[in-house]
DNA sequence: ACCAGGCTTCTTTTT
DNA sequence: GAAGCCTGGT
């Protein structure tokens, strides 16, 4: 096929124009193509861009479609995620609700500090789990479209109606509150309903297999006049269900629109057949499964990879090794390399093996940026002079750079405030004298409220970088950062960086202002990529969902890990880990090396590691075992310390021993492993048994 | 109010 | 093996 033709199923899809469309698209089937077209086409038959709405999964996914149709039609259409969707509906008409449009989004980490001020309230503090279970049950009430009245436990109601009121009085919305309110207001209100069911007359929504319960009553209600929702998807991808996604609602699809078409598209174009049928014969193994068998017409390609190292560092070092050997023998790009892994935590070993052969990589994800300290310091100066109401950026500017306010005065403050049914700042500025503050106290609190004012004046005629030099001048943060020479230097660049990529966005946008840039950046997880240097992307397997890599890695591949040892005994979350690892495989193109380790340090002790299950699951004929046992023995030599069994005067079975840190404990087991001489041991305080090695263990008789 | 040092717990995954 | 929490000393 022609890069520029469309099979018979892209193109039935690609011209479809009125009416429910679901697209059935697996991996590598030419989704993103199809999408692109049929929204060009849209266009060509005289649709108004503004009129077509398209709803990804990630920013990354958005500006990914922006481009590519501005690129084929230079049109602007509303390509933005359901969370920035929400806020953009939100922010327009959240007065309906009884907010004020100028709301502020609360973070994952601000919305637990408001809520740990709410569980406080009620003294419920003392519990340390409470608080992420009962954060955890109001997102997914949230995401379930259920009101604090609409809960059945008791207590989840009663922190949850309080909690949300928390949000209100600070004139907040927490991420889960961009889809919800938004549903709420839909639902609520006459005239928004009437406003929105009639601004975009086509929608578009991807990843539809991702959608949530709200998020599905969303799309439900947005195109209730028209009908016109094209939706796309792959249950087989399916990877979001702890944050409340529901594959069902793919499988409704026709149920829930009426009238609709179906498209399955099941012709992959981007993996060899051995890629292709591994990835087929894993899926299988998930019984409830809508069936689907893709198929290629490329040709076998090399076989799949498999190593399974002896410590995390070997796998590491056979990853750095193999990405040199492509890139010289076969003159791959480092762009189009990947390493995938379960856990961010994996992420190190590979980083050192990398580094120490100087093959440069960037980390895709992970921490993000704007989630450092310095920046959500800086960022929380920034919303006070939006906002007198945002008690969690006051909690976290008060006392930075110290002002002698600890957890006393501002319970005074918080309190007086809270008496007063007032704004916390506007409490501060006509109250904050009759506190009964010590003087350092008075003279911090008055010193904070002059920098705010001064700052508010300079509002309007400076420019956003320009603002943002002035918060830092203006509240010395310099100078705080240098209380802590270790991170100080760190921390320094981080906030330069944060100054100019405000200089850049403002010099992008048509209509810069400080609350747009506040919520752009706290939508986006990590920042946009540079153009730079090829290098080797390392990345989560969620983060890998829509991509594509000539060569990946895929490590860690062990029980426990992948899949996750959370998922045990669960097996739909098991099938859920399974669609994840069938995420990870599909994305390779021609070359794939599945890893793994025998031994892994966890929680900070040596564990041994059984391979996945999910290796088990590809037949043999796919794969060429790689590993050190069934290699030459040539290739063994290479690291005799670390193969060595060397007979050691040791423990045996039953012996009482003492470690430094996990205190006295009992052998169970005492055998031979690539480290020598191994132990479980059996702590009976800690009621876990440990894998330990002789060597680095430090174990005495007791 | 602040600091240092010891204790626990923790790890999925992201908007 | 890190980061956050608590505690006790200043």
């Amino acid at each position: 096929m022609s890069k520029h033709e469309l099979n018979p199923e892209q193109e039935i899809a690609a011209t479809h124009v009125e009416g429910p469309l679901l697209v059935l698209a697996g991996a590598g089937s030419g989704k993103t193509r199809v999408v692109t077209h049929r929204i060009v086409r849209l266009i060509d038959l005289g649709v108004l861009p503004s009129d077509i709405l398209a709803v990804t999964f990630t920013n990354k996914a958005a500006e990914e479609m922006r481009s590519r149709i501005r690129a084929m039609k230079n049109a602007q259409v509303l390509a933005c995620t359901f969370h920035s969707l929400g806020a953009r509906i939100l922010r327009e008409s959240i007065g309906l609700l009884g907010y004020k449009p100028d709301f502020a989004i609360y973070d994952e980490e601000d919305s637990e500090k408001l809520l740990k001020k709410c569980l406080e309230q009620l003294q419920l503090n003392g519990d340390k789990g409470l608080l992420k279970e009962l954060r955890g049950q109001i997102s997914k009430a949230k995401n379930n479209g259920q009101s604090p009245d609409g809960v059945a436990d008791r207590q989840l109601a009663q922190v949850y109606g309080i909690y949300q009121q928390a949000l209100q009085d600070c004139n907040a919305v927490d991420f889960d509150d961009l889809l919800y309110l938004t549903v709420k207001l839909l639902q609520e209100s006459e005239e928004a309903r009437y406003l929105y069911q009639h601004r975009w007359n086509f929608v578009l929504i991807d990843e539809y297999q991702d959608t949530n319960h709200t998020q599905y009553t969303l799309a439900k209600i947005l195109v209730a006049k028209h009908g016109n929702i094209f939706a796309v998807g792959d249950p087989d991808q399916s990877i979001y269900s702890w944050r409340g996604a529901r594959y069902e609602n793919i499988l409704n699809f026709e149920r829930d629109f009426p009238g609709a078409k179906v498209v399955i598209l099941d012709q992959n174009y981007r993996s060899t057949n051995n890629i292709l049928q591994a990835s087929n014969a894993l899926i299988t193994h998930n019984p409830n499964r809508y069936e689907k068998k893709l198929w290629s017409a490329s040709g076998d390609g090399e076989k799949i990879g498999l190593f399974i190292a002896q410590s995390e560092r070997q796998e590491a070092e056979f990853v750095a090794h193999r990405i040199i050997k492509l890139s010289c023998d076969d003159h791959l790009s480092l762009n189009d390399v990947a390493i995938f892994y379960r856990t961010n935590a994996q992420s190190r070993t590979f980083e050192d093996a990398l580094l120490s052969r100087r093959i440069d990589y960037k980390i895709i994800g992970g921490v993000s940026f704007y989630a450092r300290r310095e920046i959500k310091d800086i960022l929380a100066y920034l919303r006070l002079l939006i906002s007198d109401t945002d008690l969690i950026s006051f909690l976290r500017t008060i006392n930075i750079p110290r002002r002698g306010m600890g957890p006393s005065a501002l319970e005074k403050i918080v309190d007086g405030a809270q008496a007063k049914k007032m704004p916390i700042l506007t409490f501060c500025q006509e109250y904050g004298d009759s506190l009964k503050l010590n003087t350092k106290q008075q003279s911090g609190l008055s010193g904070y409220l002059r920098a705010i004012n001064t700052l508010r004046n300079k509002l309007s005629s400076l420019k956003l970088h320009e603002l943002i030099t002035e918060v830092i001048s203006e509240t010395h943060y310099l100078d705080y950062l240098k209380e802590d020479p270790e991170t100080e230097q760190d921390r320094k660049e981080n906030i330069d960086e944060l100054v100019g990529k405000a200089a850049e966005w403002e010099e992008e946008k048509e209509e810069p202002s400080l609350q747009t840039f506040l919520e752009e950046l706290t939508l986006r997880s990590n920042a946009e990529e540079k153009v730079d240097l090829p290098t080797v992307k390392l990345m989560t397997l969620h983060n890998s969902k829509g991509l594509e890599f000539t060569a990946v890695f895929f490590g860690g591949l062990e029980e426990d890990l992948c899949p996750h040892i959370n998922s045990k005994d669960d097996e739909d979350a098991i099938e859920e880990e399974r669609r994840l690892c069938y995420v990870g495989i599909t994305r390779a193109r021609k070359y794939l090396y599945l890893t793994a380790s025998t031994f892994r340090f966890m929680w900070g002790t040596l564990r041994a590691m059984r391979p996945s299950r999910f290796l088990k699951e590809i037949p043999s004929q796919f794969l060429q075992n790689l590993s050190p046992g069934s290699m030459t023995k040539t290739i063994r030599r290479e690291e005799p310390e670390e193969f060595s069994d060397e007979v050691q005067e040791g423990f045996s079975s039953g012996d009482r021993v003492y470690h430094q840190q996990f205190g006295s404990g009992t052998v169970e087991k005492a055998y031979s492993s690539s480290f020598g001489l191994t132990y479980d041991v059996y702590f009976p305080q800690a009621r876990t048994t440990r894998t330990l090695a002789a060597k680095f263990a430090k174990l005495t008789a007791e």
